[in-house]
DNA sequence: GTCAAATCGAACCGATTGGTTCGATTCTTT
DNA sequence: AAAGAATCGAACCAATCGGTTCGATTTGAC
């Protein structure tokens, strides 16, 4: 009863007693889906291209996933849970806060300029205005978040003396927002088909955080 | 010879000898495009709707416009043009930087966080992968034209002394940026379905331009 | 090897798409 | 009033869409 009773084979751990719910396989489909997706955005890419893409037939997309929608977000949600691990944790690793605000800002960079972020941001802007709730997720659970994260750092090196920020939720946002400067925009609009060098990214976090300093460092008593 | 072999009458200058050049006509199209595209996106925007929305047959829509890129890019253009006046005079009748860049600052915010400004953003930056040139000539006429203009203003600072700034093209962005802090980004997502008040402009671009002045302000010789 | 279940693959569905066509109608000019 | 052109409107086209169905085939468990 060790091993015989479940669980088996093919490589790993695949128990395959019940429709729709091998691992490997639903791997397979969101990995077509996101070709497919990232390549000609929500209403262009079909239902048979994904298929196609995933190798897959296409009632077995519709046995893993409900509809085309539930497939997008699914592929979502696992993107950015795979992308939001160890990001986060520059934040502690350096008491001074123009370093760990320099790596972090440069993770962050790296990350959002990503091919498949990217792709997504496009994607759900695209369709964020007949599917409200959609664009709201994605962006509470992202961009939202992010800031909410910065706040809470920020809050600490205030209440450490290191920094002095009135509204520190204001203040996370400019930090984010500077450091995607000349960044972001122009891959939006797909004006830069390549993510920016990580020279180019430290550049511009540099400038941001000089511009941070200058506004929030800790002047001396007049 | 005065009048009567050319232009005329029904309200204004109507001259309706050749197949799809009506003004009126036209304007009435492409603000049913307007509608449409704003209210459902590109591609979920069918020539049906269209034609309905304007009041029009389906037959002149095709009359007027060649396909359904055509009209969009069209409709782009005229909105962009009748925006673009007037935002930029402000930057000239002000020799203090910081009241120049106040006001510029918030007609460029008010302007980029309207409605159709908004719209369009979402439905360009949606169709960008599948139509990279739009997208790119989007960007390269709208933000970038923009930065540009700010960053001569800014050249002329520097050289009048009135702002230290060694990159002025950057500075140009980011001041761009910080004024949308906040505002933008969730208006792209959906997340805040109505163009923030006159209060929350000002709160923002204040603190941009505080921010700003921090960094570039000409600083007493050490 | 046997059996049941997951998957395949291809046909199929109704709906909708962008785009065209054409006779009937409306409007402007003479 | 008569002519002529722009517009209408409705039918029409082939293509494609998301989604379903079902017999044939593969696969894993025993």
């Amino acid at each position: 009863m060790t091993e015989s009773s479940e669980a088996k084979v093919k490589g790993g751990a695949r128990n395959r007693r019940v429709a729709g719910a091998d691992p490997d396989k639903r791997r397979q489909i969101l990995d077509g889906a996101n070709h497919v997706f990232a390549a000609r955005g929500f209403d262009a890419a079909s239902m048979n291209d994904i298929a196609a893409a995933a190798n897959v037939s296409k009632g077995t997309l519709y046995v893993y996933f409900q509809d085309k929608e539930h497939l997008f977000v699914a592929l979502i949600e696992r993107e950015r849970e795979a992308q939001k691990r160890g990001a986060f944790e520059a934040l502690n690793h350096d008491p001074d806060p123009v370093r760990a605000l320099s790596n972090f800002g440069q993770c962050l960079v790296r990350m959002i300029n990503s091919e498949f972020a990217v792709s997504a941001h496009r994607v759900v802007i695209g369709v964020s205005e007949r599917m409200p709730d959609l664009g709201q997720s994605f962006y509470e659970k992202g961009p939202m978040q992010g800031a909410r994260l910065i706040a809470g750092y920020l809050d600490r090196m205030v209440s450490e003396g290191k920094l002095a920020i009135e509204d520190t939720q204001l203040a996370a946002v400019q930090f984010i927002d500077l450091c995607q400067v000349s960044l972001l925009r122009p891959r939006l609009f797909n004006a830069v088909r390549t993510p920016p060098t990580d020279e180019e990214i430290h550049r511009v976090v540099a400038s941001a955080i000089e511009m941070f300093m200058a506004r929030y460092r800790v002047k001396p008593k007049a």
